[in-house]
DNA sequence: TATGAATGAGAATTCATTCAT
DNA sequence: GATGAATGAATTCTCATTCAT
């Protein structure tokens, strides 16, 4: 296969990809339809299978991408900085991520309750700085007797609780805003870690 | 109106939120159309409108009483013994909820990360035993100078964390199965009270 | 039936009377359900059947009142002043009904180019004054040796074509507004008459 | 798009214009559902909803066709005429129009009162003979000093006129049978040019 | 590869009508 | 007489999927 062609059939799924998640984010996905990205992605119906099984097929791929995207970012900033400690870095990493989503309230609401380090160990292979996350903590707990496992679950503990609180705060607005919440679950981790 | 007509009303509601919950949590909700509810529920399709507005009308009363039910449940038999220490009751309380729902697989799918302290709030006119809930965390926290605020914060935070975690590890065995998480999650609660 | 029974009765039709035509008017009578008539009316379902057979039945006797209504209107108008000319007469006649839809645009739409003096001749036992449209006419004719019958085509005819012109011009805005159609409409009659 | 692809499309559509026509003027507009139509036209449901928004657009689709059809035919045949006379002209057009609607009491039917000029000249683009019809009256007051306008609005006023008492008569017999309105038609007609 | 017209099963929803109270 | 809960047939409309081009 040529590379011309490769690229196009990029540029088709990378159309679908951004139709769909505009659409789902804004119209809902109960409320989106096949027919609706194909439109908005410019392509034929018949296009969209052969790339994509069905709607929530690609809303999985598209959680997953966007999910593995902002940590990737949060991490490779976090990275970029020093720190004294390690509850610092940790901090900063997940505060990244709050601020992140506070500008992107639709992709939260999209990621739903999603966002956890189960869902992109999976997509580990695509996005192999997913692994950066994982050896931040290792370095972390580098002096204690915590075992792998153990790392591995506080991390995903952190992880699920912050995308938790997030969605709570940010789109039902509960128990309080996410600057409310911020103080306490920044606590919470510091304790946890 | 007649105390026949409106038990008779009531015992149809119930048909309807029975019927719904059993296909909900075995075909699952986008496999549910409205046809198969009101068949199962022996009754006329127009009368499912005059109940519910529509099938996610349904479900979300249906998450909301079923996940006050489990709460209330696990507040009462908390209530009804002893403890010598805040952190002791907090941990059976929340090892109440874990048991129930490493039986009841398929209402935690239902659920998903829903079991939330703040859904609770919203249904708590209908279920005055939810705020049971809260006077046991404020009794807690009594010798203490954290506000309202700050304990009801908590206590969402604390059972957030809880109902996320539960789905990731019974549903999706992510990152571990359930009793292999308990005790980081126990942990942890007893780090955040 | 006691009076009091009897007088209950009319103001229940007269409810349904009203409810049903604000729906017809605003909301088009395709989307108008029996049960928004007698929900607006503030009566029960059932009650709706002791007093019309169906939705069109009540349209049919709204038109035919709110048209007897303004015809009679009009005439009683016309008698109450004197004219040179049989000719000025029912020109007053119908400028008056002009006017009179000219501010009632919604009833004019319902009514669509029902305005008719056929209609009127079944209501006319409910409705004597509509008979004194037709003697008006006759009297403006008797000197000629216009026929019973001629003359009262003539009147159905001039009925009939103000009738038309008059949901035409103002309700499509064909083939131009109400104001500029009347002299051509006005010409006409009198050259008909 | 392939052009057997596009005549395809074209007899699709005409099946269900067909199909529409037979089963509104026999079954009434509102005991027509669409599946009628469907099945009738022998294709699938949704294919209905590819060319038609629903019953409504059809019929209104429908009656422009009809009506612009009835009156390209009388316009056609009248130019292959010559008269002594306009009014003979005019007259003769008209005739052809109720003579036609005389044998489709269907059609007449259907189009109810709405025969009118206004609805044809939104239609001329795709009925180009529509334009011949106004040709013909401005030759006829080619000497007079009518405005473009006048002459417009005086052959909007003969057409609206001969479609309601059309329908009066031969629908509702009201006041008379259409013959014996006939001659008060022309003689008005004749009076307004 | 890409298309998009066609499909028809099936989903949601409405609503006139009944009838027990 | 009056009611309004219940009904379920009827209707509208959607939409994933196919397949000829």
């Amino acid at each position: 296969m040529s590379t011309k062609v490769e690229s196009n059939k990029r540029i088709k799924e990378e159309s679908i990809y951004d139709a769909a998640y505009n659409l789902f984010t804004t119209k809902g996905i109960n409320n989106t339809a096949i027919s609706d990205i194909v439109k908005s992605a410019g392509i034929g119906k018949g296009t969209f299978y052969l790339y994509f099984k069905n709607k929530y097929d690609v809303l999985d791929r598209i959680i997953l991408r966007k999910s593995s995207e902002v940590l990737c970012q949060a991490i490779e900033k976090t990275k970029s900085k020093s720190f004294d400690k390690f509850e610092d870095q940790v901090l900063y990493f997940i505060d990244y991520i709050i601020e992140y989503f506070k500008e992107e309230r639709l992709m939260l609401k999209l990621i739903h309750k999603n966002l956890s380090w189960g869902v992109l160990k999976k997509a580990s292979s695509d996005y192999d700085e997913v692994h950066e996350i994982y050896k931040m903590f290792e370095s972390g707990y580098a002096n204690t007797s915590l075992s792998r496992d153990d790392i591995e679950k506080t991390l995903f503990l952190i992880i699920d609780l912050t995308g938790s609180i997030l969605y709570s705060s940010i789109i039902l607005r509960e128990p309080d805003e996410i600057d409310k919440m911020k103080p306490i679950l920044f606590d919470t981790i510091s304790k946890i870690i």
